[in-house]
DNA sequence: CCTACAACTTAACATAGATCAAGTCTTTTT
DNA sequence: AAAAAGACTTGATCTATGTTAAGTTGTAGG
């Protein structure tokens, strides 16, 4: 289980054994049942969540009552209210398991500790937000530029995995549509093949 | 023309006056007319940009040669393509002027002498990053929650200078819609008033 | 094993916003 | 100053996607 969070951390950083094991013990265990919420709307959100086992998915209700998956987060991906985290204010979106899970958590005061001790993370986290931005700038992008049917293609491309395990409504709201246009898209797809 | 750089930094980021400059030591003055390109898609973007004066937009060109403004820049903004200067890979978007510009630029060498020599940068560009992500997702869920009308409503309160100075047609690009259906919502937006 | 509820599909119809086209007004170029 | 190009408006029409509704399949709980 920690092997899949150190491991995500070399990606970029190189860590030593002994800022390995203060990274460690700064890290809080938490299961989650399907169904489950992590964060509320409304919650002040104190910390920052690695998903080991299980997938996460993070969305907004807007006025009118719908839902909007902002994003998921599977094995080996950072979720949190970025938001609440870091002005403090309540968090817009909810989070919340969509399979039994198993995750790490960084509370803010460990994480400000955590950057003292091993000043290295704050460059580690500065690359982190720099794809995480990036990426959100591209989906941006693409859902402005591309129809329904292509965006559906891009996502299965892109997260296989996802395609398999996630529910087609929860797809259907994470690319903006409605799951009957989600159904419509995939009948026209199997088609084509 | 400085003043304005040191105090965006101040909003997160106290310097002395050795440190201040350093930084301003690190920086490039450019002068950019109207329409002039800053960043053409398919070059390797190797700074980021401070706009001091004018503005700036970034926009993507899709495959059918429609083009997507991504984000605008006036006084007091950060901008580049994010994604190449993070990868080295070829920049997919285009920057240029609206508006006969003055920028402050540092190239990510001179960024990187920046964090060695004033390690505290680390944390103030993660905090800016962190802005900008949080920023983004909340644009990205308010282009798919909201209708067209709306997205104008809130892009006038939150950029009421930009509404001034930006041609209508670079405004409708941004909000996701055609200059004509900017136009009828503008009427209709009247007539309320 | 049955019941009930949720996930998915399909069809008919509705609508926000796109596209096409023409006209006016403004700005830039010559 | 005239000509050309671009910015904005307005109207007619079209289209992708939403909405409503009904039916089917799958699945979790009693």
């Amino acid at each position: 289980m920690h092997e899949t969070i150190l491991q995500n951390i070399s990606r970029f950083t190189e860590l030593t054994e002994e800022e390995k094991s203060t990274f460690l013990s700064l890290l809080q265990y938490k299961k989650l049942r399907k169904r489950q919420y992590l964060v509320q709307a409304g919650d002040i959100c104190r910390f920052e969540c690695f998903v080991t086992k299980g997938c996460l998915r993070q969305y907004y209700v807007d006025d009118s009552g719908q839902e909007h998956v902002v994003m998921f987060a599977i094995e080996g991906w950072w979720t949190s209210d970025m938001y609440s985290l870091v002005t403090g204010e309540p968090s817009l979106t909810n989070i919340d398991a969509l399979e039994d899970s198993e995750l790490l958590l960084i509370e803010r005061t460990q994480f400000d500790i955590l950057l003292q001790k091993v000043p290295k993370f704050e460059r580690h986290f500065r690359i982190m937000l720099q794809r995480a931005f990036v990426s959100h700038q591209r989906r941006l992008i693409e859902n402005m530029s591309l129809p329904a049917d292509q965006r559906y293609c891009r996502f299965i491309e892109r997260y296989p995995e996802m395609e398999q395990r996630i529910p087609q409504k929860q797809i259907a709201s994470f690319l903006g549509i409605t799951p009957e246009s989600l159904s419509r898209i995939r009948s026209q797809y199997q088609k084509k093949l």
